[in-house]
This record gives C-alpha cells, structure tokens and sequence, in this order.
DNA sequence: GGCAGCTTTTTAGTATACAATCTTGATCGA
DNA sequence: TCGATCAAGATTGTATACTAAAAAGCTGCC
C-alpha cells in the first residue's frame, strides 16, 4: 500500500484514539517524524483529516488536534438518526424491490439468531455488527438517493463505536439491547413493506437512538457527573471496562 | 491570496459549470496547464474538491470529473430539507434565546418587505438570498448541534443555485414564491417559539423542499421530457433564460 | 492479420530544495 | 521597566527532480 494511504489511516487512527492531545498544534514536521515519511504525504493526509474535522488548519499556521467530546458524539447520532429515520420513510414511500426485501429480512434472521443465544465473545460481537450493519445500510442504500448514505458516513462512526463497547461491557444491557433491536429491525421492516412512511420513518429514528441510551448507560455505571458531555469522547471510552470472553 | 486556495476555488467553478466534460479523466498536469500553477497546490485542491464528491480519484490512476445531474440536486435537496426541518424541531424544543428571536424576526421583517415590492434586479436578488439564507442558517446554528450545519453545508449548493435562477427567470413565480416563502417562514418561527416541535419540523421540511418546486417550474416552461432528472445539472440550468432589469 | 510480449511514454507517488510568512526573542531607546 | 523594532528561527507554501507503476504503442512471431 502506498504511503499517503498508511499515513492517513495511522494518524487517524491516533486521532481517534486521543494519542494526540486535543487543541494541541500539530506541525508537518511533527507528523513526519512520527511516522517517518516525507511532507507530501503528510500534507495529504491531512487535507483528507480536515475534510473530516479531526484537524482544522489556519493560513500559514499549520493544523491543530479537534477535541471531540461526549457531546459531539451525542449531537452527531441525533442527526444520524433524523437520516436513518427519513430513509426508511423514503423507502417505504418508494417500496422495496424483491431481492431488497430478501436482504433485510436475512438480516433479522441473523440478528434473531444471536438474540436467542448470547455470547461475549469477538467472534459474536463481530457477527451482530455485521448483522446490525446489514440492515442499516440497506434501508438506507435502497432509496436510491445517495446524499443519504454519504452524510450517514460521516456521522456513524463513534455512535457504532460505542454500541460494540457498551456490548461488551455489560451482559445484561447487551440483551436487553439485542431484544429491543431485534424488535425494532422488525417493526421498521412492517412498516416499509406495508408503505406507512411516517411510521418507518418514526420508528427507524427511535431505533436509531440507541447509541444515545448506550451514552448514559456508561454515564451512569461509571457514576460520571454531569459535565460527562464536556469529556473527551475516548477518555468517556477508555473508562469503560470490557471483558470479552475467550472465543 | 495563496494558490493552493486559488487553484481549489477556480477548478471548483469549472466544475460546476459544466465547463469539465462530466466522466473525463482530470489528471493533475492537465489542471497545471489549465491553470499555470505547480503540481502541489493541484494535488491540494484535487484532495478537497474529492472530499465534496465533485471529482472521484482512484488509486495510481489520477481523478475524474463527478457527473452532476438534476436527479442528484433533487435527491441532495430532499436530503437538506429533513435536516433542516429536524433542526426547527430540536430548536422548537430546546427554546430560542432572545438574540435568536430577534434575528429571525429581523430576517422576516427583510422578507416581508421585499414581498411587498418585488423587482427583478440583482440587488434585490441579492437582498432576497441575504435575507432567506439568515432565516434557514439561524434556525440551524440556534440547535446549538453542529453535526446539522455541517451537514446541510455540503448539500445546499445546488439547490440555493437554482431558486436564484428560477427567481430571475421568471416575475410570476417569483411572485409567488416570495409569498409562499414569507408565510412558511412565520408559520415556522411560530411554531419554534410556542416550542411545537412536530409542527415546526413538518412546516420547515416542507418549506425547505421549496426548491424541487423551482426545479419542476424549470421542467414544465422548457417542455422537457421525463427523462430529465437524468441531464447534468449545470446543462438544465443553462437552459433558463434569465432577464435580469437594470438595476 | 492478429496477438503476445517488450518498449516507450505518460502519470501519479515521493522527497526535497527554496521562498514566503509568521512567531519568538533579544536589543535598544525612552 | 516597558515598549517597539528588528533579527533569527520555525513553519507553511511552492516548484521541481526523481521514482514507480500503469497505459499505450510497437515489433516480431505464429
């Protein structure tokens, strides 16, 4: 893989991680040190990073580490959900072609399958996202409109993060979620097949919601104060303590 | 002003001219040619113009030119119109500041006056996209939740071209879009200060699809056929004869 | 005449030298 | 002592040479 590649994913990476501290300036120079390439990958790194807000750059003044908190986060899945819940409401409006159908319905099949028996483990955290992912990004992919999965993109990142990280932390939270998520996958999909967009559209928004109780569910183990939203948002994760069984 | 943000601004007006054969190859010599300048202010506004989807890159192989066609400004404007109306409701909900108030009562009071004498100059024109842009850029930045306006950033281009456009292409629908808008914008500002989320999300989303009426307005007075959403975009506003008074 | 394989050419990826600009700190004067 | 001005250093902006890889063209064989 070439380097402008690597470069972008590895400071990303640390970025997302909060091994650069937020505010703090970050040089070209600094990063070409760090990750031992010459600027022009750099620089084209982190052009990419600033179109994703994880850097802002001034004229002349290089870049500095965006902070992002608990409430970034929690603002970004609010919007995520207004979208998700629009697109279903779009899509039962529109209607589903068969083999669409046939895609969301395997996917709550997968999802009900790992409702009726829960593990902590990697390899069944890994099945439900991708389970889970099966069906958000089909509801969203089969309006045919793709201003909707392009600003979804931008906005899911943590909201997902936390999910996995609340599942696996917390056996009993993580059934009662699959239960209710397994109910709701269901309820949209009636919804989209029957046509009622303003019930797809209510439901999938209330669904898609669900990072936001995973948010306070860690608030409130943790015993966190109120002022948790002003937390950076990977040290309001690195609190939490995950046990995944042994696969 | 630097190159680097000269190059990217100028290629960007090329691009959504029109004035770049939408699907051609874009390699970064042709643009230094194009536009005198070296390689890596090339690369720079490359990178960016590729983040807002107006070029796509692949690996080894340079850039192309993104297509834009109405069907995408018509899906981009569905996409900004439930953002939009999402925020009107999460303000409704959360309650305006009295700065707030004021300055979208101001923005009406602008509108108002300007429904009550409609001219067709630039000025007024001008006047009129100030005035409504205040309305829809408060109501967002009020939520206190920038996920939205960064959203709506990247898809209300387009759309804004084209009630400019339709405005000075025609007296008559201008007339009437002006009233329309003026009542939709104090239905709204009702609704968000009597804090009704449900009504104010509904009545900003609809208002907000405003512009698909102007695209449809554009259809019908150029006779088009069905296949119309299928035209690059930049072609189908090229096609609206715009008479602007003296001013 | 068509096609495989080689060669040439084009083009993106990378490094780096140099220029322009901004920051910082020191020195001199009031 | 405080402030202004200037100099030195640091940092981004720009151009360009070089490298690697991919596309295009060419040649000779079947």
């Amino acid at each position: 893989m070439n380097q402008e590649e690597t470069t972008y994913i590895k400071l990303r990476e640390m970025l997302l991680n909060g091994d650069l501290e937020p505010g703090s300036r970050l040089t070209e120079k600094h990063v070409c040190d760090l990750l031992a390439v010459s600027r022009t990958p750099v620089r084209a790194a982190l052009l990419r990073l600033e179109a994703q807000n994880l850097v802002i750059g001034q004229d002349n003044r290089g870049y500095s580490v965006c902070g992002i908190t608990v409430h970034d986060v929690w603002n970004a899945n609010v919007v995520r959900a207004v979208l998700e819940g629009a697109a279903a409401g779009a899509l039962a409006a529109r209607g589903v072609s068969e083999a669409q159908r046939l895609i969301l319905e395997h996917s709550i099949d997968d999802y009900s399958e790992l409702a009726a028996n829960i593990e902590l483990t990697d390899r069944f955290l890994g099945r439900h996202t991708a389970a889970n992912r099966m069906f958000h990004e089909t509801i969203v992919t089969a309006t045919g409109n793709n201003s909707f999965a392009r600003s979804i993109d931008t906005l899911a990142y943590m909201p997902v993060q936390i999910s996995r990280t609340v599942f696996a932390s917390d056996r009993a939270f993580a059934a009662k979620t699959l239960h209710m998520g397994l109910s709701d996958h269901r309820g949209v999909l009636r919804a989209v097949l029957t046509g009622d967009a303003t019930a797809a559209e209510m439901l999938m928004r209330t669904h898609s919601q669900t990072a936001l109780r995973g948010i306070e569910q860690i608030k409130d183990r943790q015993k966190m104060g109120a002022d948790y939203l002003a937390m950076p948002f990977h040290q309001f994760l690195r609190g939490v303590s995950v046990t995944v069984d042994a696969a």
